[in-house]
DNA sequence: CCATAATTGATAACGTTTTTCAATTATAAA
DNA sequence: TTTATAATTGAAAAACGTTATCAATTATGG
């Protein structure tokens, strides 16, 4: 399922497979972010989401959100000017590279951090079960506004 | 100065030097901050400050610990459960290695990431301009407890 | 010691997120 | 198709972490 081009019904179904039930403001919901290039945050996703669900509320959007985080379809991103935005989960093991001036977002994989772990780990004598990688920097549009 | 046994004398130099006054207050933060280690969040630096220096405020806790990161002296601190935590700041490059389960922290050093940021800036025609990294684990006595 | 501007703590304001609750609605069973 | 049920909803209020305001205090240099 990687770079699925349409990544809507998979999303859909797990919801339902899940026991949750499949309402009008969760598939606008799920519209946005399942096909956003960028992380948004929760007033971004309530704008945009009432172009298509005018009566969405904002506390649905919170609660939607946080559902689709403990399904492993979005998570939260960190930033160093805030950690308010999701985006799409990764599949299988990647990390995030962003945009620092439009929030695009991209996931790589291919880091190979286990040497760097099992050092730190001797050195240390922590056991070490995760890591966080994050890259940001300038994506190809942003390059050329910034000419 | 990396792992300066009394970081404190030059924390408060450093403030000095920078035009700023060297207040009560700002002593106990700077002693809980430098000296601490975990990360720790500005209610945890209130209560423990208000041990040494009772009238201290909630709100001056804020701004000295901006002020302590706009010097470079602490930095935030990121985690899958908040980023409301401060702890003192890497020496040259470094990065983070926490403790999941009591929140003690250690530097350090050794990445080579270059060679991969390379090929994800050759694949995505990304610019990078900086990475996070960070490791979460658990310390050696909390392995203790959890026996 | 004095003059001055920086700093302080109390208070109020702020924006984000969570809780509460009655009304609505998706779903499965009849 | 209808009905019963519990899940879900949006509005309102509350809670939370953080920031702005302001008069009183205090560190600093002269
Ligand atoms: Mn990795
Ligand atoms: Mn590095
Ligand atoms: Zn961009
Ligand atoms: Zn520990």
């Amino acid at each position: 399922m990687p770079n699925d081009p349409n990544p809507i019904p998979g999303w859909l179904e797990c919801i339902a497979r899940s026991g949750y039930r499949l309402t009008a403001p969760r598939r606008a919901i799920v519209d946005i972010m399942a096909s956003s290039d960028r992380a948004l945050e929760p007033l971004q996703v309530y704008d945009l989401g009432r172009q298509s669900c005018p009566g969405l509320g904002l506390v649905t959007v919170y609660r939607t959100l946080e559902k689709l985080e403990e399904l492993g379809l979005i998570q939260r991103v960190h930033q160093p000017n805030g950690c308010h935005t999701y985006w799409r989960a990764a599949c299988g093991h990647e990390h995030l590279l962003f945009c620092t001036a439009c929030g695009r977002a991209v996931h790589f994989s291919g880091d190979n951090i286990t040497p760097l772990i099992e050092k730190v780990s001797n050195q240390t004598h922590f056991t070490i079960q995760d890591h966080w990688l994050q890259l940001f920097g300038l994506c190809p549009q942003c390059q050329q506004n910034n000419l």
